[in-house]
DNA sequence: GATGCCATGTGAAATGGTGCACAAGCGCCT
DNA sequence: AGGCGCTTGTGCACCATTTCACATGGCATC
């Protein structure tokens, strides 16, 4: 223990961990629910599709730790990871940028089950403030602050034209959000303070691309050496 | 030179960097649209996001070398980039399931844009088939193969419920496909020769929340000892 | 033509992550 | 109570990636 003296020391937990957690929590979850009571890391691991090494010393970082002989137990680890996740409290979340994408991930349950509530829309095009998507209603970009006042919801989604999207970054953190998720196809810059991750589809098609690309130059020259 | 005497010997790209690419990339076509002719890395980096020797770096994974004291030639990485991307062929897509997702993703003209026309949408949902989105005829599973064939397409996105991953995935693996993007927020397997990348949208969020309360966690911590 | 400036290209160190291999520990069975 | 088998927890070596630092070399200016 570095610092046992003190209050608790909190040791940051690897990028890559905190990555595979969500994984891990909805196998775990799926084992909950079939009523399995414990689970070893080999398991666990195929489950993640990750190696069982990797699982130990991932739950290790946790402070989770299993029985030897006998492995897991399975709720216990739901509880811990939860915990880790954000503290099992549910963070409401405001997308801004109504377009097909923000329709679909207003739509998309999965952010509900995450617990991650959709707590607003906003956007600036006249023709869709005011309409109703999924139950919600779409408020104009002038409404952000008291959105996100309002319901307390601290995640941002950037769901706009590359364009627009670091002008509703800089709307999103001058309200007070902190975390941000930006589907738009641009890199964007916020203050340290804010939390930003990317996601981009055109670009994961592009990996996928470069691989198959690869692939067939790498036959051809097998065709022509072997 | 590992390979002077042989054929043309190619060295596999860090896949880190093939990551970056596709956002160099963007920044590129941008200046290019600007009529800036050359870049240095540095801007190129701010463009990015990255660090400036990364850059560098990168570039010479791709053989694409700039002049020393000028920069690089825009248009000239443009074209390097882009055929090591996927030779600039462009590649149809199938995606296969078309409920909330599915749909946003079939009227994203980012895949066009990046070269990745969406040559054909499948459904197992009866009711869904045979209707048009996005000026797309929903074809049962069954065509799937027929689909692949006709239009050659190599890429297939997944956008099923995540009881319907899997099954969706096998299809799509026995119809041809080399490369497979997965929405559904569940683990897949595939066969080596078939690349697989995983988007997941809520494990993001998820992500985000752990640094949030990772975050408030430090800062009750600074707070008490502080 | 020489000189100074500037940006590339790269060796090498630092960092972060992964996976093996094995000691340690727990529970069950005899 | 003792031994055995199973699984955890982790030290260590390996690998990939990032970043620094600097030598190298081209271009413009004088």
């Amino acid at each position: 223990m570095v610092n046992a003296a003190g209050p608790r020391y909190y040791e940051p937990i690897p990028d890559a961990t905190v990555a595979r957690l969500p994984v891990y929590l909805r196998g775990l979850v799926e084992l909950s629910d079939d009523g399995v009571a414990t689970v070893s890391s080999v398991i666990l691991a195929s489950l993640a599709g990750v190696n069982a090494a990797n699982v130990r010393k991932d739950m290790s970082y946790l402070h989770a730790h299993g029985t030897r002989g006998v492995g897991y137990d399975v709720d216990h680890l739901i509880g811990e990871i939860s915990l880790a996740l954000g503290g099992g409290v549910s963070s409401p979340v405001v997308i801004i940028g109504v377009g097909n994408l923000g329709r679909a991930l207003s739509r998309y349950d999965g952010f509900v089950a995450g617990g991650f509530p959709v707590a607003g829309l906003v956007d600036v095009d006249p023709a869709v403030v005011g309409r109703k998507v999924a139950g919600n209603l779409v408020r104009p970009v002038e409404d952000l602050d008291d959105l996100v006042v309002e319901t307390g919801c601290t995640v941002g989604i950037v769901a706009t034209p590359a364009a627009a999207a670091q002008a509703a970054v800089d709307s999103l953190v001058a309200s007070g959000v902190t975390s941000i998720l930006n589907f738009a196809p641009t890199v964007v810059t916020v203050p340290d303070r804010v939390d930003l991750r990317q996601v981009d589809l055109a670009t994961e098609l592009q990996i996928l691309g470069y691989h198959q690309h690869h692939r067939a130059v790498e036959e051809r020259s097998d065709r022509a050496t072997g």
